[in-house]
DNA sequence: GTAGGGTTAG
């Protein structure tokens, strides 16, 4: 059973749960108080408790159960294997994934090439690329079966690395393996940009010569892989053309008019799937709620507020992200913030929903406030939450007001990391700059997450603002470290920005009026009125103007200014 | 035993 399949509210789970670990636990008291207990259950029965709570994400309960029913002799076999990797996979723990891995191969199950098809996905799952292609090697070439090339190419679709997943792809045709639904489903899912569009539709027809495009899930994937492309029209025709549409289906193309933009048509869709009879879900109602984040629907998004609620949803942390996502989106950074807070359980991604958000609506304290709150927590902030920190100290000014960023502690497991903006004095010297700007780049370099062109552009924009560094387009200043043989991170911009494609789209503006969302670029004169309308604007941006000098001379510090 | 629609940035 899946998580989401669970009812919400439904108090019967953990009910059970409860009265499970408690058993277990008054089987192992008595036993330390002396009695000679015999399990009253067999291994099948432990494993299938243990199994169910590792579905639930219960770990601390699996583990308990675990110990005590080691305890009391029972032998654990491959099931239970299965179960505590599922339960690590939940937790995305990979040193408990380590250790469950050298359980197995203490008592033998590595044999089975479906534990280590499970292992494979588990350490993908984890992030840990390099351990899934050591299990993927370490089965024998005569055993490895189609659900470990599966596993593999999968594995690299997480890793954001759909150059692997397309190699593992062909050596796996190569070999002698037949692509089946997973492979294909596996594969589409990785192409999410317009770039990709080539090797989607690639795929696309090697699963029509397959004969696997009748196939519903590969359909819906299909919708879902040209709408990220960018292909709407395709992922359209596609969606008109099924018979039996599912939940997914419909969302799938929701969720596309949605991100595009083309909220009406998601909202027509989305009334249009109620009307077929098939229930919006979780993932629906999420991707209504995102699109109206996306485009500044505050009435809408309140709208669908409501309709979380009364669905229940709203128990859901990422129902509540979104949520808040939307809130600060549309401006409305009071509502977001009350929901955060109110928020029983805040997982990551809640904090850095938070922390960009307060940085869009010009909370950058406080965003930077919450980040030391985050450090405090054994949390571990991702790239996003470095990203939305990095700007929101674009916008503080932090480095004239004596921050700095600082220090990156890992543990020796590297699992949780700590780190801090501290507050530093400043000093007039000379060398000032440099070295701001040299610890700003240490911080980077020691971030626990890969950095990206993102970070390295946020970085990079701090720079020019705080430290009054000559304006310069990235790759001039990529240039200038590369020549002074320092810093190479920063030289390897180009290459990075390159390999990750980064393209620079004009960022659009958009309004609702009358229930209709109107878009406009910099510089857009498609509009019929726009003759009017830029000379009233060149007067409110020549007053800007002078505003913004006037404010921004008073950021540069005293001994630093003419 | 693998996979499908979804939340965080730009």
């Amino acid at each position: 059973m899946k998580q989401n399949d669970i009812e919400p509210n439904n108090l019967t789970f953990p009910f059970i749960a409860k009265a499970c670990a408690k058993l277990s636990d008054l089987i192992y008291s008595q036993m330390i108080h002396g009695h000679v207990v015999k399990s009253p259950f067999d291994v099948a029965s432990w494993n299938a408790m243990l199994v169910g709570f590792a579905q639930m994400g219960f770990l601390e309960k699996v583990l308990r159960l675990f110990y005590n029913m080691r305890l009391v002799g029972i032998q654990a076999d491959f099931v239970t294997v299965m179960g505590l990797t599922q339960a690590a996979i939940h937790a995305k723990h990979l040193s408990l994934l380590k250790s469950v891995h050298s359980f197995g191969i203490h008592i033998g199950v590595d044999a089975d090439v479906s534990v280590c098809n499970t292992w494979i996905s588990s350490y993908a799952k984890c992030d840990d690329l390099k351990m899934a292609e050591l299990v993927f090697c370490g089965i024998e070439e005569g055993l490895r079966t189609v659900v470990s090339w599966n596993s593999m190419v999968a594995g690299c679709t997480y890793g954001d690395k759909f150059d692997d997943s397309l190699n593992f792809y062909r050596h796996m045709m190569y070999d002698g393996f037949r692509l089946d639904v997973t492979t294909v489903v596996s594969l589409l899912s990785s192409f999410v940009c317009p770039e990709a569009l080539v090797q989607g539709r690639l795929v696309h027809s090697h699963g029509i010569h397959y004969g696997f495009d009748l196939d519903v899930s590969v359909i819906n994937t299909l919708i879902s892989m040209y709408s990220k492309c960018g292909d709407i029209d395709s992922a359209r025709v596609l969606f008109d053309g099924i018979c039996d549409r599912t939940r997914v289906s419909w969302t799938a193309m929701i969720s596309g008019y949605a991100q595009k933009g083309d909220l009406d048509e998601a909202l027509r869709l989305f009334f249009a799937m109620e009307a077929a009879g098939e229930l919006p879900d979780l993932v629906t109602v999420l991707s209504m709620i995102s699109g109206c984040g996306q485009s500044g629907a505050l009435e809408l998004g309140k709208w669908f507020d409501n309709y979380a609620c009364s669905g229940g949803l709203k128990d859901n942390v990422m129902v509540c992200n979104a949520l808040i996502d939307m809130y600060s989106k549309c401006g409305s950074i009071g509502d977001a913030r009350e929901l955060f807070y109110a928020l029983p359980e805040k997982i990551v991604v809640s904090w850095t929903t938070m922390i960009a958000g307060c940085a869009l609506n010009g909370e950058f304290v406080e965003a930077l406030d919450l980040f030391h709150q985050l450090m405090e927590l054994d949390l571990r902030p991702n790239r996003v939450t470095f990203l939305a920190v990095l700007q929101a100290c674009t916008h503080t000014g932090f480095l004239e007001k004596g921050w700095a960023i600082s220090i990156i502690q890992y543990d020796d497991k590297g699992i949780s990391c700590k780190s801090g903006i501290r507050p530093l004095l400043l000093h007039g010297r000379p060398s000032w700059k440099k070295r701001k700007l040299k610890e700003a780049l240490d911080f980077v370099q020691s971030m626990p997450i890969k950095s990206d062109a993102g970070i390295w552009g946020a970085l990079l924009c701090a720079c020019k603002i705080h430290l009054n560094i000559e304006i310069a387009p990235y790759v001039e200043m990529a240039n200038k470290y590369a020549l002074g043989g320092r810093w190479d991170g920063v030289a390897n911009i180009r290459t990075m920005m390159k390999r990750n494609q980064v393209k620079k789209f004009p960022g659009q503006s958009l309004f609702h009026i009358n229930g209709k969302t109107c878009t406009f670029t910099a510089e857009d004169r498609y509009h019929a009125e726009s003759e009017l309308t830029y000379p009233v604007l060149d007067c409110l941006a020549l007053h800007s103007r002078e505003e913004a000098y006037s404010s921004h001379l008073k950021w540069i510090p005293e001994h630093e200014a003419g």
